[in-house]
Order: C-alpha cells, then structure tokens, then sequence
DNA sequence: TTATTAGCCGAATAAATTACCGTAAAAAAA
DNA sequence: TTTTTTTACGGTAATTTATTCGGCTAATAA
C-alpha cells in the first residue's frame, strides 16, 4: 500500500491554510509558532497539503495600476452556435489573451463572463475588438468597473 | 532628501515580478539565478518592488473544491436608492460576508457585481439571502458559474 | 498487555537570508 | 576631457531558517 489515508483536516492545518492564504511567503519557523507547533512537524503539514492538493500554488499580488493595467471590466459574451466545436475554439483562443485574467463559462443568461484589465479606453477598444473577432462570438455587453469594494479574499476557513 | 527616485523598472525588476506572481514562495536565492543576479541585489530589488507597492502581498491559491466552497457564481446586484449613504453601508457589509470573493462597483446597467463560493445549492439560498437583506438591495440576478476556463492570471508583464 | 502507529520535540547540519564592504561602471559635474 | 559622485554589483560573514533524523509519548488495535 503507498496511498496514505484521507485524512480529515484538523484545527492546525486549517489554521496553516488560513495563514499561508493571506501570507505566502512566511517562513516556516514563524508559521510554525503561530500555530504551537516546532518547526519540524509544521513544515510536515505544509508539505503534505501541497502533496494532497490543498494548497495549489503561491503567487504574488501586483499592483495593476502601477503596471499599466488599472483598469478592470466585465465582458458578458454570447456565442452564435452552442456546438462543443464552437465553445472549444473559443476556449483556447480566450485563454491565450493575456489581458483575460479571469473567464467563466456562465449559466443564467450568456455563455461567458470574462474580466479583462487594461491601461485606458484605447486598449479597452483594441481588446473589445480582440474578442468581438473570437470564434463563435454573436454579442457582447462590458461592464466597467469603477471601484475594487472587495478583491482576492480566499476561500473562507474559519465561518 | 529621504525619498528615492521614482526608477523606471528595467527588464530584470520585470522579470522578478513576473516570476514572483506566478511562484510566490521561490527562494531568493533561486530567484537570483533566475534573472542572472548575485543574491544580495536580487533581494534589494525585490525589497523595493515591495516598499514601492509594486508587489502588495503574497498568497497562496488553495483547491476551493477541497475545502467545502467549490461552486461559484456572480450575482448582479441593483440598489433603490443610489445615495452615498446607501453605497457606503452596502460596501460594508458586503466585504464582511466571508463567502463573498470579490464584489465590484460597476457601470453599465447595474451596481454591483459580487462574486460568492458556496458549497451547494442550499448554502447559496442561504447567501442570496443575506444578500437581499443586504441595505439597499432592490433586485439581484445570478449566473452560476459552469466552468472555469481561466482563472488567477496576474498582470501583463510581458506582452 | 503488548504491538503498532502517528505525531510530536529537539538536535545537528545544510542552506538561505541579510547586512556590510569594496569595486567597477555609469552618470553627473567640473 | 577629467574628476567626482552615484548606482548597482559581487563576495563574505553572521545570523536565521530549512530540513533531516532519532527518539519520546500518547492513542489505537491486536
């Protein structure tokens, strides 16, 4: 036998995710005393969630505004035919558009959300008309967004 | 003077932002290597993206599935009155629910776009539900998410 | 009870972080 | 052009951290 047992989650290790969501780059002797353990068996812990596919992968939050791309929009799109053919043209092309940083496939209305960051209404229009031009495209609604009231909040551990 | 100048970044501060967002938890001296730096002026430049709000945070991306909130979806959200006092008590009480990812102010039709994870069907009536509660609420309309096709791309740094 | 397992601590060592200094190249001033 | 100043680099060394290993303890199962 090589699987190890699905061990249910106990308090350190959720407390080990709450942290490492808002902090990825704490060290691991800190971690390890904000949840009174030695260093030893906190760094067990973190490996084990990385191995068991709790922890996905760590990234740093840039500030778009400095980076030229400060500005933010929803993008509703409708596709003209709802053939698997269709959708998986307009997947592949989608995720190759560096400014999408986000898309959906959505029920209730349309086919996808997209959310897109730009430099200013120029860009937002060479963008637009980017997508307009995918495979499958019939129309499209924007949504500007005019101010960030709650961004990257993590998965909720402690209710 | 105390302040420093407001240096262009060149193609290695790029670089280290770009590796940084996408491996948040490198080690500095791997990083080095990376952008073909000794470590101690790799750190000093990863210090002053710091200090000088290019990078805001680090995180980890953890499995939402995994840990009870993998279904997700965007509720449109309209409020009666469009007063600042309106606006100022729905942002607060907004940010405070833990399962609200993001919730964004936006023009184009409707208010609010907040997007929410949830377990199941029964734990979304019960946020739409506060949701509608929620001061100023007039009309929501939701559109659960059917599948991700791109998610937590950072910014653009290399176009 | 006894064996087994799981999970912890602490020590030892390897590695990384971080501050400091000397130097060289580039920029600015003379 | 020459000198001065600034900037950014690399190397070194002290400190801190990561990582491995052995052994202890408590809970569980036989």
């Amino acid at each position: 036998m090589t699987s190890s047992k699905p061990k249910v989650l106990d308090r350190i290790d959720l407390t080990i995710l709450d942290v490492l969501q808002k902090n990825g780059r704490i060290s691991n002797s800190t971690l390890a005393q904000r949840v009174n353990l030695s260093a030893s068996p906190c760094l067990e812990r973190v490996k084990r969630l990385e191995h068991e596919g709790y922890i996905e992968s760590y990234g740093a939050f840039l500030n778009a505004s400095k980076l030229k791309y400060g500005m933010t929009a929803f993008i509703q799109v409708t596709l003209d035919r709802t053939t698997a053919d269709i959708f998986n043209k307009f997947r592949a092309e989608v995720i190759g558009i560096k400014q999408v940083a986000e898309c959906h496939m959505v029920a209730g209305g349309f086919d996808y959300l997209v959310k897109i960051c730009f430099e200013d209404m120029a860009a937002y229009r060479a963008l637009l008309g980017t997508i307009v031009e995918l495979p499958g495209v019939s129309q499209t609604h924007t949504y500007i967004v005019t101010e960030h009231v709650k961004r990257h909040s993590g998965v909720p551990i402690f209710d």
